[in-house]
DNA sequence: CTGTTAGCGCATTCAC
DNA sequence: GTGAATGCGCTAACAG
């Protein structure tokens, strides 16, 4: 049926083993029974099964991503990226889709005890102790993306950061009733950065002199409808912030249709600024802390390739940067 | 190191044979073996290898999807459904992303030819013919989605009575000025769906016995930006149209905002009526052509299974219909 | 430099 | 019912 090693190494007149050293690019065959082995394969038509290789080498070629709602924008974004770098890579990337915590834990059972992949790409998730060390155990390394675990390498980007220089760039502007729009963290997954997000937007007002003031923190679910709403409140406020920092971009266009709908021009009446400079952000020209999405799905295929190819060493931590893109949703207060 | 299947048989004191035969299921094992070799599994915390399964069975479990822009929202939400309806079965989700045509190219070959997936899920996309006979002879079944081919299964959905829906239902409000909005063909893709709506339209006017005028069909790129330029222009004419039909959501989008920037309300100065019903569009309240995203990956699954299953016979074909969501972005003509 | 051989871990005849 | 033996296609020692 298909063409094997073995057909080729009998059209060239050779062992196996030469056409295995031709196909693998090991030096020590002569260039002349490299040639006749090169014409054998091409004339027929061979290929090397990829799952024989994968028995022989004791390798999967295979990365799992493994991500929790993974068509959320910033996810696909993330994926984007590792799609991208694991395009020139010989390894096939598999996804793995978390909506609950029950297929999580599934997922990682399965991925640390089955020989399926070579590596882990984790999104925002941090797996509990028994869990990597049975990864450990396996000998399957992992790359958290966006999450921080002491002992595993990671791509993050520092979210606390991100929350002070957005609330740095409302106060630079004059303002000083800033709020604060996030979601709800009653969730299952419990995603850190909004959680972070807050501490810098805290720690800031903090080192401003701005008291923080608890009805200015408000949260709720992640989407638009839901911060919409959260929006409508604050600006209902017998003294409504003059500003918001939402702790993501979605929150924000949220935010910012609630001033619409209240009659309030943004910026004029109400600054915002978002987090993520996801798509929707350059076109809305909306002020946004600057994340790094597609950029960190690429350093974490990095960073897993190089732990598959070493010896396990110390966790590699990669911090990308965040900044503000000052765009047209923030003025200094009127 | 890793416990394999020898192990267990060792522990159970049975050949591996045995062993198999209860990984698998089979028959014929006496009730008392089978348990004493279940709890050696249980004991040893045996999983089998499926990369030997896999070799040993000469199937790869395994399913290829091949997706053009994968983070466009349609296809977002193609590969969810395809993604849920995965996770259920034994199959691992591959994804491939395209997005120059030689990419394409390369994958097809590379995947008709290695031995790397046990069918291919295609989306919005149609494979040359030499193509098809190439994964034709490798016995590699293939399921389109959004895409036509007469020698191949697919699961569509048709746009060309989409388009009828929409146009339709504008001249219903009592509409005779109505433009159509889509995205320019000079895309080296060219996706079907915007020209068999654009069928309908015409073909739907044409019905009515509204003449077609050529200053009422504008095309540009993909976007939100690009569509409001259109919207702008359209607007501009001296005769405008008192209602559009975009050929995606995000069209539609634009032209709602080119409505709003110029002193248009919607719906009352202007009728706009979408494609796709993607995420925002019930959020934005917007009228649309629902276009079942998700439940097309889930069948295309399905299909592709029951062709993997079964031997080869004819093309399956899944028609998913299109409905009118009719919300609040389109009224009478004023 | 090159061919022979021995696995990789499992499914699967084929005898018993 | 069950075990021993064979092979899936390839890589990697090991001899020559």
């Amino acid at each position: 049926m298909a063409v094997t090693i073995r057909d080729v190494a009998k059209r060239a007149g050779v062992g196996i083993a030469t056409v295995s050293r031709v196909i693998n690019g090991n030096p020590s065959v002569s260039e002349e029974t490299r040639q006749r082995v090169l014409e054998a394969i091409e004339e027929l038509n061979y290929t090397p099964n990829p799952i024989a290789r994968r028995l022989s080498t004791g390798r999967t070629w295979t990365v799992g991503v493994l991500v929790p709602f993974f068509t959320l924008p910033e996810f696909v974004k993330r994926l984007q990226g590792i799609q991208h770098a694991l395009a020139e890579s010989a390894y096939d990337l598999v996804l793995f889709n978390i909506e609950t915590p029950a297929q999580r834990d599934k997922y990682f059972l399965d991925l640390s005890r089955n020989n399926r992949v070579d590596g882990l790409l984790i999104l925002s998730l941090v797996p509990g102790e028994e869990q990597i060390a049975a990864f450990d155990e396996a000998n399957i390394p992992l790359v958290l993306v966006d999450a921080v675990h002491p002992d595993l390498s990671r791509v993050t980007v520092n979210h606390v950061r991100g929350g002070e220089l957005a609330t740095e760039h409302l106060i630079a502007l004059g303002h000083r009733r800033i709020a604060f729009v996030g979601p709800s963290d009653d969730d299952p997954f419990r995603f850190a950065a909004p959680q972070q997000c807050f501490q810098g937007y805290s720690r800031m007002l903090d080192a401003a002199g701005i008291p923080l003031r608890k009805e200015y923190h408000v949260r709720g679910a992640y989407g638009r409808e839901s911060a919409r709403k959260m929006g409508r409140a604050l600006l209902s406020l017998d003294e409504p912030p003059t500003a918001v920092f939402a702790a993501s971009d979605t929150q924000a266009i949220g935010v910012m249709e609630a001033a619409r709908e209240m009659g309030l021009r943004v910026p004029e009446g109400l600054s915002v600024i978002g987090y993520g400079d996801l798509r929707d952000a350059e076109y809305l020209n909306l002020t946004t802390v600057h994340q790094p999405l597609f950029e960190s799905g690429v350093e974490a295929v990095n960073v897993l390739l190089a732990l598959i190819e070493d010896p396990p060493r110390e966790p590699i931590v990669v911090e990308l940067p965040v900044h503000v893109v000052s765009r047209g949703t923030t003025a200094p207060r009127g």
